[in-house]
DNA sequence: GTGAGCTTGTGCTTTCTTTCACAATCTCCA
DNA sequence: TGGAGATTGTGAAAGAAAGCACAAGCTCAC
């Protein structure tokens, strides 16, 4: 039963339960057990059980769960059962791969804009939105009600476009330039450092 | 002292230390304390201290830690004291991305070559490599003593690229598509997984 | 209907991490 | 040179997460 919250590491393997969802629902398939969690997921089947547990009874002993009521109650509990609209900071390499990326035009996220500070992107295209002056997010940001941020910005930049954007009424941001963003008040920020990802890879590349 | 083998959690913040420390003997500073690293990295000092004593003392009391020495003995217990050549399988956006990155052309790593499976795409430059032919993938490898590998193609090619890596004899993969690979004998698969990310910013977003 | 066969939910145990606190050690200035 | 002040390394304690095992519950075939 739902005793308290539920541990980040729990949280994240959700994401991962909906993702094998979806695939598991588009094959047609109507109920999964645990176990079949785990062939799919890699995620040990009584792990999968006491994740679960946190936010309810979802199976039924003997059969397994139910996919389709699952996958809504578990996008409800991720709350990802309504758009959240988007907007990317730093209209380079990285931030042009978000942009095009189809994740972000599902039919949970949307991209509503793109930012630079570079007057020579600003006006251009990318993909199918505009990049526009960042001094203009937090005016637009509010104005659309965007919920989330991404900031693929120069580190020195980072820290500045946090701000800008709790200003605009962001309360969560992904953060993709390699430092520590002190958060502004009322934000939740998450880091993603693919250079950490490659240095610890070479830490456990075998020892000669 | 160096009992054992470091926890994991452990591992992941060296990385984040060695970022701290280049940019503080950049700024000329000769040594630093835990304190000093918290502040810069939100780590805690007493954390700092446990982390780096699975590796050895290397701090003065009194006084914090030499930046310079420390920065040699991490990067030498991270294996990041020579050169590493890097390869990128999926010249798409997000492959593109990455390929253009100079940290990827550091003097730490180095591209060595793009592969796709597009016809249209082999042959062409991708910043300054060229796109090969992904069959070719085991022989360069091979042939070049490439060891980490990144996999940016869609979900349903990435198994068949790890393996290929494998015979090529790459020993550790970075995999950017979001999908389970199952690791071929000898190598180390890290997964990066950008939607599991912004998926988990929502849960996190304020309840309404 | 009934029993064999699965599969869940969960309390208990074990393992892994983090935090705490302090003796031991070093610096540096008077 | 000596003592005040700073900072380390680390055991011990607390806290968090994962693994285990099994009673209870459901299904389905006969
Ligand atoms: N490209 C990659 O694959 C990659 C990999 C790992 C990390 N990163 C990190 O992601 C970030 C972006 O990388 P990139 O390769 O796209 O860099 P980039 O130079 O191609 O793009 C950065 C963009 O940010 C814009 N910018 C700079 N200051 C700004 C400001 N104050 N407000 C708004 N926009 C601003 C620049 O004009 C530029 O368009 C960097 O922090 C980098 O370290 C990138
Ligand atoms: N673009 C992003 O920002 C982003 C974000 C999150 C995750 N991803 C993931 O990263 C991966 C790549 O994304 P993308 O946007 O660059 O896609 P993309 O379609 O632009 O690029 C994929 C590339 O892989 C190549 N490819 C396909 N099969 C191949 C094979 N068997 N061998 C070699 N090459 C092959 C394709 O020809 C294409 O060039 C996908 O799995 C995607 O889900 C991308």
């Amino acid at each position: 039963m739902p005793t308290g919250r539920a541990p980040e590491p729990t949280v994240l393997r959700l994401s991962i339960y909906l993702r094998c969802l979806r695939q598991v629902h588009a094959e047609g398939l109507d109920t999964i057990s645990s176990a079949g969690i785990q062939e799919r997921t890699g995620i040990t089947a009584g792990q999968v059980r006491k994740d679960l547990s946190y936010f309810g009874e979802f199976g039924k002993p003997g059969l397994g769960y139910a996919v389709e009521p699952l996958l809504t109650r578990l996008s409800h509990i991720m709350q990802l059962d309504r758009p959240r609209k988007v907007v990317i900071v730093g209209a380079g390499n990285l931030g042009a791969a978000l942009a095009g990326y189809q994740g972000l035009r599902s039919s949970i996220f949307s991209l509503v804009a793109a930012f630079d500070n570079n007057l020579s992107k600003i006006g251009r295209p990318l993909w199918d939105v505009e990049i526009k002056d960042v001094r203009e997010l937090p005016r637009i940001t509010q104005e659309q009600g965007v919920e989330i941020g991404i900031i693929t910005t120069p580190a020195e930049a980072a820290q500045g476009v946090a701000e800008l954007m709790a200003q605009g009424g962001i309360r969560s941001i992904l953060n993709f330039s390699p430092t520590r963003i002190v958060s502004p008040q009322g934000t939740t920020i998450r880091n993603v450092d693919l250079m950490k990802e490659l240095e610890v890879i070479c830490f456990y590349l075998p020892k000669p």
